[in-house]
DNA sequence: TGACGTCATAAGCTGGCTTTATGAGCAGGG
DNA sequence: CCCTGCTCATAAAGCCAGCTTATGACGTCA
């Protein structure tokens, strides 16, 4: 089956004995494994859309087109993620080239390398904030970081000409773009409406508390006492934090918040001390997904306390968006 | 100011007109923004790498000593990535480097394609199969795509030098292996256990009714009655497979499944046939929670019909895992 | 059998990223 | 006060991956 064994060891690509290395001493290429990192063992976007384009198209030759390099480019290329990866992704013959097994498997963790690249291009461009954009938005990090990026993403699909300009700051931040005309649309996390704002609620954070595995607290059976959880030293953002803000009011009947073990100035900086085992957190469900999943953290429920906030949409009162803005609106609502 | 990257094309200008036309005139037919595909306008993996380094350390030299490359090579590095995305990433002051407002955005996005890469890199080198394996897990397809890689970067993060080995296939794959010897521990969905097998429950899969944003049943307010799915045809998976045998179980008391509206070969063709609106499909919230999120797909809640199936880690009977695969089972459970 | 499809091979070019070598700016201690 | 040590920026030269064009080999179908 398949062709396989029948080339040599293919492009090779005539480089050879060029002797001199630089003085990257580090990574040897010798026998086991590349210990390098992660760039040097996954193969790049292109290769990886290349794959995607295979798969769709049962061929190299028209997946070439599709991503607008000739055929050799991508048998060089695919053969040549095949050799980094050690597994043959394809099974070639004469009438195209379907995936192999592995293949699939590859394609698919691939497909959500893509995704993610995807988000970052959208997201990117619209904080290019080119002036000829035709939809400015103000919103929050939280939203800013985790939801609009889907949210561009299926705007473009549905109106593909609609350039999209993001600002992210703070709640106050965006009430100012927005009473000052400089944004079309907002979004907020909070528990109430800015003044002289109107809006709607597009959707819900769970604050979820979390601890590293290696925590007692992974190992309990029941749910935590919000006295407990109100006793506790936190790692949690700085006063002020929306996150916080949630926290504090529904611990107020319950003794309210310790003293934190940590002030950290980012989510990204909170989880990443949770995650090394600095103490438990509460953190936005949004922020922590991958976390949970690979268990690098573990979530313990909480029992009574409603730890949710609402995002919202806003603008300024009395003028309900139109246009973009208000195809974007009509996609966040669930 | 940097001489417009040259387009996708573009550059033909050169040399171009041989007699045969390359393949090169392939214009994308893809609608809205058309230059150039996603590589194009997202930095490459091992510049990514290096922006989450800087983020950590506060500073271009250290993050270059972290990724192996020299200073300069990485002030040149975020320099082109800053002018690749027309925003600035970190402001350089002669103490060191911190993000800039949007860079911090930016780094949490590319965190994500990272995060992505890194499952990537765990699952092919476990797809890779080393005979020195210490640790050799058979998989159904659904728990190797999604959740294995998670798994197995929780593992390594434990036990750093635990080279892991992965088969995937069906369930009767999986015991056949295990029985064989050529796999220490497996992981199946379904209903029970195969027979010879002993296991634990170590997930739940609930399956999802997913329709297009544009198909009526994406406005409807209330659950849909377990009578009219029946009733309707769905795009599915072939006769067999694991998600169709639970959807069949699970309606058999309410007429059956209709005659399907399209069959299909692969998890990812569904959900690809279901975006794109070809009719209502039913998907293991695996393998949609990126497609929810960006409201590619509404689910669409079915009232009082149990579309849920077991995930399990399973052993020969008697034979009860040790070792590495101890390990990984104690990762496994919630 | 010949036309068309597939993928593979070969050779040459280009450009991005790298390296080394240097310079400039700011901080803190002797 | 200036030297030492950190930071980042610039310049010149070289490697290498990947691209292209040109061709060949193989299989299928009318």
């Amino acid at each position: 089956m398949s062709r396989e064994t029948r080339g040599p060891r293919a492009a090779d690509g005539g480089q050879g004995a060029h002797g001199r290395r630089g003085a990257r001493e580090a990574q040897a290429e010798h026998g086991g494994e590349p210990r390098g990192h992660l760039s040097h063992r996954v193969p790049d976007l292109g290769a990886l859309e290349l794959l995607l384009a295979v798969a769709r198209h049962g061929s190299l030759g028209a997946a070439a087109r599709e991503v607008g390099i000739t055929q050799p480019a991508a048998s060089s290329r695919i053969r040549s993620m095949e050799r980094q990866l050690g597994v043959a992704l394809v099974d070639r013959s004469p009438r195209g080239s379907r995936l192999t097994d592995a293949g699939a498997l590859v394609t698919d963790w691939a497909r959500r390398i893509v995704e993610a690249a995807e988000a970052f291009d959208v997201g990117a461009q619209a904080l290019r904030g080119r002036r000829d954009s035709r939809l400015r938005v103000a919103a929050s990090m939280t939203i800013a970081e985790y939801l609009l990026p889907g949210w561009l993403i299926a705007l473009r699909a549905q109106r593909p000409d609609t350039a999209v300009s993001l600002q992210a700051g703070n709640s106050a931040a965006v009430a100012e773009r927005l009473f000052a005309g400089d944004a079309d649309v907002g979004f907020v996390e909070g528990l109430a409406v800015p003044d002289g704002l109107d809006g709607v609620v597009v959707a819900h954070d769970r604050l979820v508390l979390v601890v590293a595995p290696s925590h007692p607290w992974a190992r309990r059976r029941g749910p935590l006492d919000p006295a407990e959880l109100a006793a506790t030293p936190l790692v949690l953002r700085e006063r002020g934090s929306g996150t916080r803000q949630v926290l504090d009011a529904a611990l107020s009947g319950h003794g309210g918040l310790a003293q934190p073990l940590l002030e950290l100035a980012s989510t990204t900086a909170v989880k990443a001390a949770a995650v090394s085992g600095a103490g438990p957190a509460v953190l936005s469900e949004l922020a922590i997904t991958e976390e949970l999943a690979s268990r690098r953290l573990v979530a313990i429920p909480v029992d009574g306390v409603l730890l949710r906030r609402d995002l919202r949409a806003v603008w300024p009162a009395g003028h309900r968006p139109t246009g973009p803005a208000r195809d974007l609106l009509s996609l966040t609502r669930s």
